[in-house]
DNA sequence: GAACCTATGATTAGGCC
DNA sequence: TGGCCTAATCATAGGTT
């Protein structure tokens, strides 16, 4: 599609890459939005980019992890047998399942479903909103919320919000705007517990929802 | 993009609106999966479709709800508006915070977070697979699983899975092959319960994912 | 990197079956 | 509904700035 044709095929000059990329992102989202539009289903791109393997990769149980999870994404199962073969993980699967079984009862820990309760009344919360554009505030920082990627430091959760005003971040109330923002930060939430869980490296994270302009970066 | 430019705006002929979002829908999957492939990166497409609006809508609080919620969509928060003013939702959030917390203190509710300890140990303890084809098999139909859509029979879960071969399909065990598999099954019934909370109809909706051929149909 | 340019390949609207 | 066709529009690889 443009001067040449292109093998489908893992690119591997770098800045070739970057370049299609950009484009090709760009085109999804417009393409997904036009769906949107068109045809008026819901349509959403989830994109993961920067699985930080340029600058130093976060991995586990070695060095080759960050490989072997790339290949993971190419229909190989690399990963899971490696881990299997080492029996390593059923090890510290054991010590997380044990660790959350007993936070759960000790009833520290309703987690995401009271999450999910604490939002949904916030969002009802919310008031005056503008007619023609819902942007989605970032979540605020509650105890959870720090404590889902709180472990490891290379694992703070960032968030790039647009346009959004002066709002008070750190209010649960007067958050979420609509149902679909609100599941999708859940299930950003339940993908950093599970790599946390898995112990897999959080790679940078684009949430392209193009009725919301919410983007919860990594 | 054709023998005439269309506007961007919903295409009111039903033909062509379906005839479009066929075309369209094959096309933005295989764009996200050459993102995949090219740039190395996950790229995932969800299409919801099918609000079934055309058979019998579903609506809450009235029969105007299937146009707000679309609405929504195109950027309004008609819904929300209306909402705050008929003062409804505050009642039906309420209740609903009850009946969720009360569950929680009889502790029969740790729900999403106990689930995914389940599935995760399921995951592992997965064996046998082959090489280079990651099939992810369907959620067995755990209590809870059956709880989350149980309460409406419009809105029962269909799983169509694709080359399973003969697996047990009840068993919680030898069920999840990878992490984003088992991120996108939670996801899908923090969805679901999502909906039902907000009385919102449940659309078709079908879970794109190039690497793993699942999918989700409801 | 980003923003623009252009030749060329890819998509798709509107037909038809 | 789903496939095939073709003209018209769109996307983008490879440049340049």
């Amino acid at each position: 599609m443009g001067r040449q044709k292109v093998k489908l095929e893992y690119i591997t000059d770098d800045l070739k890459r970057k370049a299609s990329f950009r484009k090709r992102k760009e085109n999804v989202v417009k393409k997904t939005n036009e769906l949107n539009i068109l045809c008026d289903v819901d349509a959403t791109a989830i994109i993961y980019s920067g699985h930080s393997a340029d600058s130093h990769p976060q991995v586990w149980p070695d060095d080759g992890g960050v490989h072997r999870f790339l290949n993971k994404y190419h229909g190989r199962s690399v990963l899971e047998k490696t881990l299997n073969q080492e029996g390593l993980i059923q090890q510290r699967l054991h010590k997380e399942r044990e660790h959350l079984k007993k936070r759960s009862n000790e009833n520290k820990d309703e987690e995401i479903s009271q999450l999910m309760i604490n939002y949904m009344g916030g969002l009802m919360e919310a008031s005056g909103k503008e007619d023609d554009e819902v942007y989605v505030p970032a979540p605020p920082m509650s105890e959870e919320g720090l404590l889902l990627n709180g472990g490891n430091e290379n694992d703070q959760i960032n968030l790039h919000h647009h346009g959004m005003g002066s709002r008070n971040w750190n209010s649960p109330s007067s958050c979420w705007n609509n149902l679909e923002d609100l599941e999708y930060y859940i299930w950003a939430l339940v993908h950093l517990k599970c790599r946390k869980l898995f112990k897999m490296p959080t790679s940078k994270m684009l949430l392209l929802h193009p009725a919301t302009r919410f983007i919860l970066k990594n």
